[in-house]
DNA sequence: TTCATTTTGTGATTAAATTAACAGATTTTT
DNA sequence: AAAAATCTGTTAATTTAATCACAAAATGAA
């Protein structure tokens, strides 16, 4: 009998994760459902909820004093895949690109970024630590078991993303302002600033 | 009898306006949901019943013809606030801050960025043709009805909030990978690089 | 014109997610 | 050590969202 964590509460997890982390670095070592509220603005009762799908052990949450922060941490981790190790390209090294490099705190999220690919040839060479190829050598130089790219460019983006597909990726992470299409199976997740600020000026300006 | 539209329908709404724009570019006239769903994923039933809190008027959809992609486009936009022109400010013009700025279109979206701040006095002056000014200047020469804070930084992030708030901030954009804590009525959106591959690799592993 | 085909729009239905309500566990107070 | 106060975990109720199924509208072909 299995657990199915549903959509909705996947969703949730890195939230609660990141707050839990920074709670951590303060020091904090129990956290109450109603204090993750607090900081999330997610319902308490939801929160609760959600986390018994951590808790194959009991004593995760206790009566009367909350959820053992490590606790948290170590059960979403696992349940995020956190430590997996995943080699992740990234396709562009502009500003953006090199926004996402330099933050580079994928040690304890999911994988790391093993390479980078650029069409300027200026820019081979090192970044932030890590390999910054010519595009034309991605077939060349694409790493074994690399099922995620990031991608950050504005430019010829369907043909590149019909080279990653051919050689295994199967989930793109979508920082390009343009639509394209992929193949049955393949994942794409967009992180679209535009629709950010478009979906935030709504929300405030639906408040009157 | 006002119809209200729910948060999921008003979350597709950009992924929508997106694909038809890309749509419009390319000289598509007419669109059925049928050739939504190809590009986006969303089941066409389901895009038809969103489309239709946009059709104030009647034919929006024409029955064995589609949707006008123009119709659909102004449609959205309205709803979406596209044309608002609200000054909007941009806080941090590291990497990822250049990257927002350059790639500046907010032109058909929801306003514009009219200036931007830095704790790094070099970076005053101007860039991607909008002013820079230091932190330090922030209530000087805040934008009047400035609602909306694009927040890239990686210091001081309560105070600069603080700050923001007391300036009549309503909505921040944050790029941010720290939490931080905001008054009642303050909206606060999330753009997480980290979170989105999290929910992409996650997605990926779970397929097997 | 008439008939077959396509495609929208929507009431009815099913599924998913959230919230409420509260029993039971744990801690703290007196 | 008993009583009061806190919180969690879970069942049930409610709300919200997605899907089905099909009538009605428009098109295009015969």
């Amino acid at each position: 009998m299995e657990k199915v964590i549903s959509k909705a509460t996947m969703s949730r997890f890195p939230t609660y994760l990141k707050a839990l982390r920074q709670m951590a670095l303060e020091g904090k070592k129990n956290v109450l459902s109603s204090e993750l509220y607090e900081v999330t603005g997610i319902q308490d009762t939801t929160i609760r909820r959600d986390l018994t799908y951590l808790s194959k052990d009991e004593n995760f949450g206790k009566p009367g004093k909350g959820y053992s922060v490590k606790h948290l941490i170590d059960g979403l981790s696992e349940v995020l895949g956190v430590g997996l190790e995943s080699p992740i390209i990234l396709i562009g090294v502009g500003n953006l690109g090199s926004a996402i490099l330099k933050y580079n705190r994928w040690q304890y999220t999911v994988g790391k970024i093993v390479g980078c690919y650029d069409m300027d040839r200026n820019k081979e060479g090192e970044l932030f630590g890590v390999k910054v190829h010519h595009i034309d050598d991605l077939e060349n130089t694409f790493p074994p078991d690399c099922e995620i790219a990031i991608l950050a460019i504005s430019q010829n983006i369907q043909e590149t993303v019909d080279r990653l597909m051919d050689l295994g990726v199967k989930g793109i992470v979508d920082f390009t302002h343009s639509h394209f299409t992929v193949r049955e199976g393949i994942e794409v997740k967009p992180v679209d600033v535009v629709a950010a600020i478009q979906e935030l000026a709504l929300k405030i300006h639906s408040k009157r």
